[in-house]
DNA sequence: ACAAATGATTCAAT
DNA sequence: ATTGAATCATTTGT
């Protein structure tokens, strides 16, 4: 190797010797940059290679010494300041443009779910928000406290796991900066480090230290969502409504059969009157009342012949009921006017309000009733009474005609979109089929 | 075990 | 935000 270097340098003497003699040729004289510039380059990389291949003990030695005296002459500390300083300033330039600690949005929304969750929140208490919720969303259930604690445990699991994970990043995070650190002073005695660089550079190790821990929260995070899904599908369990609640809701729903559309109000007293609790999902009784509502509706559409029967049960049901009321309301007081029992109140649900009360003594009386026009009037109100009564005492061969057509749906019922039933409905269609939807 | 009933959820439309 | 429709998952009845 050393012969290399050797033969180097030699050929680029002969070279610049070449040039020197052979300067009286017809080419110009090579003094042009470019050629010196490459000829000086292949020099140094041939001294470099020399100096390379001399190294020995000794000249390592030599270095040193070299150095050691060096760092003891007078001028060092001043030199190694002004270096410190100059450095410092390109180095800011340098950094001032990246130096900005955006806070990661995904970061952000990683440990916003990791606290909403009770994972990094407070390491106790149980009272973790999602558990807390969850807690008030069972409600009194106890049914679901096995799931729930079961939820619970599964949940601390996976914080402390957590928590582990993290501390052990951290700690590692922590030695390595401190190994670097010092690393990093100890060269400072040899080569212009500042204490900013230091920082920079501490800055970094954390920096994907954080990175590293982002995965830990991001797998934490889905480990969570997976135990929340889970515990979500054991909540799906669902618990059937007690007799007496589809009693009430199944009343309200015939009786407003031509706009089976509880208010907000509705929705609430019927929960009420249900004594529906939020065992279930969910965030409210009225949002079970709807989901009730809306498969009733769909599953009443769907196939109305089948719940004629029902449909008659529950007509003939509330008409008694009402005959009951208005019977007792016109004992009390006999000759009233008519104050139009028109919807409004709230408690009209319990009693079935006019519109939709008329138009099931209607059904329930089948064609006989074909005039009557509209009128919620304390008139018609008694006469139907009468018709009422009479029907309902004979309701045992209800099933055999059906009596309760769904009129109110067929044609331009309150209900939009109503799939032509008239296939499904009863072939005893009233001739005149009155379509009395006296609803508002 | 099977099918029907049923409460809840999801998704698109409005 | 509410509703309809489809669908899921469970309960209930046989």
């Amino acid at each position: 190797m050393e012969e290399q270097a050797r033969i180097m340098q030699a050929l680029s003497g002969v070279t610049l010797a070449g040039h020197s003699v052979q300067g009286g040729m017809g080419l110009p004289p090579p003094h042009g940059h470019e050629g010196t510039d490459g000829d000086g380059r292949k020099q140094d990389i041939g001294d470099i290679l020399h100096q390379i291949m001399t190294i020995t003990d000794q000249s390592l030695d030599e270095a040193q010494a070299k150095k050691h005296g060096l760092n003891c002459h007078r001028m060092k500390p001043a030199l190694f300041s002004v270096l410190c300083e100059i450095k410092e300033k390109t180095g800011l330039s340098i950094r001032g443009a990246q130096e900005q600690d955006p806070p990661d949005p995904q970061l952000m929304r990683l440990d916003n779910m990791l606290l909403a969750e009770g994972v990094s929140g407070p390491e106790k208490g149980g009272g973790s928000a999602a558990a807390t919720a969850a807690a008030a969303a069972a409600g009194g259930g106890a049914d679901n406290s096995i799931e729930h604690s079961d939820y619970r445990a599964k949940l601390t699991q996976i914080r402390q796991i957590y928590h582990t994970e993290l501390e052990k990043y951290e700690q590692a995070c922590n030695e390595f900066t401190t190994h670097v650190m010092n690393l990093l002073r100890e060269q400072s005695r040899t080569r212009p480090i500042s204490p900013k660089e230091i920082e920079r550079m501490v800055g970094i190790i954390h920096r994907k230290f954080s990175s590293i821990q982002m995965q830990l929260k991001q797998s934490t995070c889905e480990a969570v969502m997976i135990l929340r899904s889970r515990f979500l599908d054991a909540r799906r369990k669902r618990r059937n409504f007690s007799k007496q609640a589809t009693e009430i809701l199944n009343e309200y729903f015939y009786s407003h059969l031509s706009n089976p559309y509880p208010s907000e109000e509705a929705k609430e007293e019927l929960a009420k009157k249900c004594s529906i609790t939020v065992s279930q999902v969910s965030d409210s009784t009225k949002h079970i009342v709807s989901n009730w509502f809306g498969n009733k509706r769909i599953r009443y559409k769907k196939n109305i012949g089948k719940f004629q029967e029902e449909a008659n049960l529950y007509a003939a049901k509330t008409a008694v009921t009402a005959t009951h009321a208005v019977a007792a309301a016109i004992h009390n007081s006999q000759a009233n006017s008519p104050t139009t029992p028109n919807s409004g109140s709230s408690a009209s649900f319990s009693l079935p309000n006019s519109g939709d009360m008329f138009m099931s003594m209607q059904s329930l009386n089948g064609a006989s009733y074909q005039g009557a026009q509209v009128g919620t009037n304390v008139q018609s109100q008694g006469d139907t009474i009468h018709h009422a009564i009479s029907q309902t005492v004979g309701y045992n061969d209800g099933l055999r005609h059906p009596m309760y057509s769904p009129h109110s749906l067929n044609g331009n019922g309150g209900w939009h979109g109503a799939p032509t039933p008239s296939s499904v409905t009863s072939p005893n269609e009233g001739p005149g089929s009155v379509h009395s939807d006296t609803s508002n």
